[in-house]
DNA sequence: AGGTCTTTTCAGGAAAATTTGAACAAACTG
DNA sequence: CAGTTTGTTCAAATTTTCCTGAAAAGACCT
């Protein structure tokens, strides 16, 4: 039996007591989110729903957070597409449910696998086209410029072999196996 | 000695012929820092110092990328303050001089040592004053909130485990020891 | 100290992003 | 099929971030 002082709580803002609680880990997942490159929002529902025992619709979730349906709809989405939330459907209801994907190793690995890695095979890719712009210009120099394009040769070489290390090290995370920093030390000493 | 059109191209836009290509790398690692969440122009700022065999001043650098004097000196700082570039001076010469450091690896750790942990430490110790909040109400509710209050526990517990996992990866990682990411996948397991 | 060169700071403006309300479309009900 | 509920899209408005040019501050020289 609720006391009444918590009856009260209940009665002045309509709010469940945990709610501060939910709404606490909602903004630090939010802000964990938010800096790893994913709009805030997409955090902040998604923990609002990692949370609930049961899935959710859009209306409630907009109303926890007071975003507009629109702002919940993008975001959710969002989610959807990256297989962090799904929806689910109940008998009798017409509204679509939602509810978390609860394996963050999960998400973790989805979200490394297909941003990041490609981020990185993009940056690859242009320091190995930056080479070659290199090499075609090479015939035409004074030697002035040797000691000047000699450099850019070694150092664009360094940053196209960190990237292909870091390429590996995101394959092997992607794929649970131990990985060793050190490749990517290796892959810019010296040759 | 330069042929004609070399010299040609030389003349026309006062450009030199490697420019392209330092632009392109400059550019793909500006992608990469502003996808990582550092101003867009300390990754081509370090890039073109990185490409340079010699020390740089802020007016080559702005000359190089077009821009202002205060965009230069802003990231600049910003990239001096992460040890990513070092000022030096010339005898004679009043300038500034700009080099970059050139140990990637040593800069990764350097930002996953001061930024990504404590990133992660903030959340989890949102995540644990969450739990503590819950802990509070938990004595207020009655039977219909029991469910709901243990979901979230469990739900929370997990977040902070995960945490911590994600904490040790990063001190191993900064430390340059093996990494075991499946220690993230257990840190979820259930219990 | 006065003058010149260089770096730093700052207010205002431009560009980018986020957010919203409303219009639109789709799905379902009776 | 008309009406209602739910979901999606879009342009405008807001907020935030970034960039610039000008002014201030600092460093050095004579």
């Amino acid at each position: 039996m609720p006391t009444a002082a918590a009856k009260q709580q209940e009665a002045n803002d309509s709010e469940p007591l945990w709610r501060e609680a939910e709404l606490r880990a909602a903004d630090a997942m939010g802000r964990l989110m938010e800096f790893w490159g994913f709009r805030r929002h997409m955090g902040r529902l998604w923990t609002i729903l990692y949370l609930s025992p049961e899935p959710m619709t859009t209306a409630e979730l907009s109303e926890t957070l007071q975003l507009s349906t629109s702002a919940v709809n993008l975001s959710l989405g969002e989610l959807v597409r990256w297989g962090a939330v799904r929806k689910t459907w109940r008998p009798g209801e017409r509204k679509d449910f939602y509810q978390a994907e609860s394996s963050v190793w999960k998400l973790l690995r989805r979200v490394y696998e297909r941003r990041e890695l490609n981020l990185i095979r993009e940056a690859r890719e242009a320091f190995g086209e930056a080479q070659r712009h290199l090499d075609e210009a090479q015939g035409k120099l004074g030697a002035e410029d040797r000691r000047r394009i000699d450099h850019m040769r070694k150092r664009l070489s360094r940053l196209t072999a960190l990237s292909r290390a870091g390429e590996r090290l995101v394959r092997l995370l992607v794929a649970g196996r131990m990985i060793n920093p050190a490749d990517l030390q290796s892959a810019e000493a010296e040759d």
